[in-house]
DNA sequence: TCAAAAGTGTTGAACATACACCCATGA
DNA sequence: TCATGGGTGTATGTTCAACACTTTTGA
């Protein structure tokens, strides 16, 4: 999307009334919505596996009525992005995020397959601005979950929740991709874990993240390395083995960090 | 703003009625506009070095009557973000984008400074999607200036053109890490060179986006290594000096990128 | 004492930086 | 021939994947 433009040129109009920041939609059918992809961590109910799972809300409406959808819903005129995305993480799951990120704003006119075949005054133009969320490991267990709510494996959603509203399957794929780049250059993965933990649960993390093993030992002094987490002088009681040492994440200088992208 | 959240946490309402995609703003104060910030290389006009350049228009009303902006509009029901993007780069500067991305969508309902003391009514809240665009170098030249449209070098916005209008100048400095982050792991660079280019000047453009010298050799060798140019057979001609080798960039394979984000 | 996972050390390959040096052209 | 920037080669240091090996606990 970004690269190569349509070379369409036409005649360049002097722009003496641009004037950004001036759109009201009053007259016309489009609408602002916030969604959320709300990722957590379950062992996989095949293989037992550490994997990402993700809450769906049903449709109870039309369009798209009965599919399932990422939970979401229209933004008050009153309330920030970031807002109406943690209210809506609130509602499905009943907890405070721990990291919440806006991750890509969704607005082709076409974006809905519906609306490409039906009347455009029945189906209103849509404008998605989409997060998403981590949930930290511990709390997740305490998640209440509503009615029309349902969570799934993310790898499995294709075949246990079939196409999903909207564009929302792209929107996810997406956010997959978004998540797993992400990791590897940014700390993020620590979102998942409690206030502390010891260095193999961290691991975990990555390898669901990743989906694949990664060798112990230099995974230790990477993460080490990058200075992202403390010891805390604590050991772990109670194990079949050498009690491990219990780290917490070192307190992010809150760098005016709006987001960073990464794809490749 | 990812990070920690308020733990505000109220009773969790079950989610019945959760209902995404649907926010008609027909009845309250809420507008949508899509903003583009420009990337252009020129030559600074006091140290001759090549710097980032990018247009500004001077707003003709209220709010910010008089202030310069980032160019953009209100958005279009009918009109895909990306095809407003590229209509208002086309109306600054009469030239088709080469790289076009998304940036980040800015809706805090307080964002523009003025709003936050005056009344609401009078000053609608403003959703900006802001996407950011290239614009290659041999074209630049090409390019038309509107009335009330005015280019700057990127670092001395501060100085020549005094506080933005809205939070543009938080934006800007965001499009400003954002490219100089990308530029380290993404070809974007290229975007801004011709179809046929000598490795030297690919160079520049680097140097001149860090705003630090790089070595030629070392440079070469990575470029080279990373395969996203290859060479053309030609060779530049009427130099003072070897003519060096012509490459153009190799045609990437239209992965599916949205965007990816970075910033440290 | 054994199994299991924590944690340390070592080695070799891949890559990056710095810089010496040769090449090809116009003047 | 010389000045200039293009282009190549090489030595040194750093990072990283693989894996052998030691440590500490519960059973």
């Amino acid at each position: 999307m970004p690269e190569v433009p349509s070379a369409a040129a036409t005649s360049p109009r002097p722009a003496s009334a641009a004037h950004p920041e001036a759109a009201t939609c009053a007259a016309s059918s489009l609408e602002l919505a916030v969604s959320t992809v709300v990722f957590s961590l379950r062992p996989h109910p095949d293989t037992g596996e550490l994997t990402l799972w993700l809450p769906l809300v049903r449709r109870i409406r039309e369009p798209f009525h009965g599919l399932w959808a990422l939970p979401g819903g229209p933004l008050e005129p009153e309330q920030d992005l970031v807002s109406s995305a943690r209210a809506t993480l609130h509602q499905t799951t009943g907890l405070a995020p721990r990291h919440l990120e806006q991750l890509y704003a969704f607005g082709d006119v076409d974006r809905s397959p519906a609306r490409a075949e039906s009347d455009t005054t029945t189906t209103p133009r849509v404008v998605s601005i989409v997060y998403w969320a981590l949930v930290r490991q511990d709390e997740d267990a305490a998640a209440v979950v509503g009615e029309n709510v349902e969570w799934f494996p993310a790898d499995d959603i294709a075949e246990e929740a079939g196409p999903l509203a909207f564009d929302h399957d792209v929107i996810l794929d997406y956010a997959l991709r978004r998540l797993r780049a992400k990791v590897t250059y940014s700390p993020i993965a620590h979102a998942f874990l409690p206030e502390r933990f010891p260095l193999a649960d961290l691991r975990r993390v990555y390898e669901a993240i990743l989906g694949r093993a990664l060798d112990p030992s230099n995974f230790r002094r990477q993460i080490l390395a990058q200075g992202t987490v403390e010891d805390t002088g604590e050991r772990m009681t109670g194990t079949a083995h050498r009690p491990p040492k219990l780290y917490r994440s070192t307190p992010r200088r809150s760098r005016y960090t709006l987001t960073i992208e990464e794809t490749s």
